[in-house]
DNA sequence: TACATGTTGTTGACATGTCAACAGACGCTA
DNA sequence: TAGCGTCTGTTGACATGTCAACAACATGTA
């Protein structure tokens, strides 16, 4: 008997191991990457992402709202998130002068510290449980593979 | 001046691309199908990885435990999980015959029609947003690499 | 049997993320 | 300069995840 509504075409043997692969990957790679950065540092990822893209940000210093855009992060989120790594030292919020509505973020001393000692063992931990795993074709593979499907989730709605 | 101590060798271009492709393909791709599916069937992509895991396990029940593991998720987290689906009237919790300990997960008839009705068009997304954006060859690639970062993962701690 | 130890799943406190409503500042237009 | 929609960031209520403590049961050993 023939299909007379098309259904869904089911994946495949390689697209499944693929589809499988990636997402077990990603649950155990983040977590054995944030496990080692909590030990080595004392900090979350989203404390080391929110450290390093200020530390890396020209002038030393982001607006709220381009942060949030930059990580890809809702503004509600990095709001929330920054006031708990306000209270604990690592950042402070400052007055935009051209614009009365705006923030911007700095890094305290302690902040400089702290991503300065994160960043070594993170990027060690980076390579080892990731892209030490890669060969250099794979690595590639996977760069070009990612911005493709970035580009195309851009274009989504 | 050399150095006297190894630094951390930092990531080249490449291996730059692919991390940060990676955790960016990571957040919105995980975004853009948790959308499609709350949206086409009213499930999180943690209701529906509970209730396909259930619908294809042998007997069409699983212990929680068991569940949990094959998830990658604590014992905590499902049991919490659980308790909201339950509310929800999509799974039954039963006891488990030869422990009393034990509990096993069955699907309600509501669950087995939220499963059916949502795996088409999940499918579909997952296709449309990552599988056919990418060659045959690339998902080959993929899969390897994943496995083998997951063989890695396994031998740590 | 009785005890010690391990296993299973639940619970409550807390950390984190989401969503919608909001206040204040901006800037265009009349 | 007044009005009006837009933009920026914050807030509070709520959903979800983590962690440690726990109760109940199972199992091994004397």
């Amino acid at each position: 008997m023939t299909e007379l509504v098309t259904g869904p075409r089911w994946l495949d043997e390689d697209e499944a191991r693929a589809w499988r692969g990636y997402r077990r990957m990603r649950t155990l790679l983040d977590l054995q990457i944030a496990r080692d950065l909590a030990h080595d540092s004392g900090l979350s990822t989203a404390d080391y992402d929110v450290l390093s893209s200020v530390s890396e940000s020209a002038g030393h210093t982001l607006r709220l709202g381009d942060l949030a855009a930059q990580m890809l992060w809702s503004k509600s989120r990095l709001s929330h998130h920054v006031s708990r790594m306000e209270q604990r030292g690592l950042v402070a919020r400052q007055e935009y002068p051209s614009d009365g509505r705006g923030a911007v973020l700095t890094l305290t001393d302690a902040g400089w510290q702290a991503i300065r000692d994160a960043a070594p063992p993170h990027v060690e931990s980076v390579r080892r449980h990731f892209l030490d795993q890669l060969s250099a074709e794979e690595t590639r593979v996977l760069g070009d593979l990612t911005e493709r499907v970035l580009t195309h989730l851009r274009t989504v709605q």
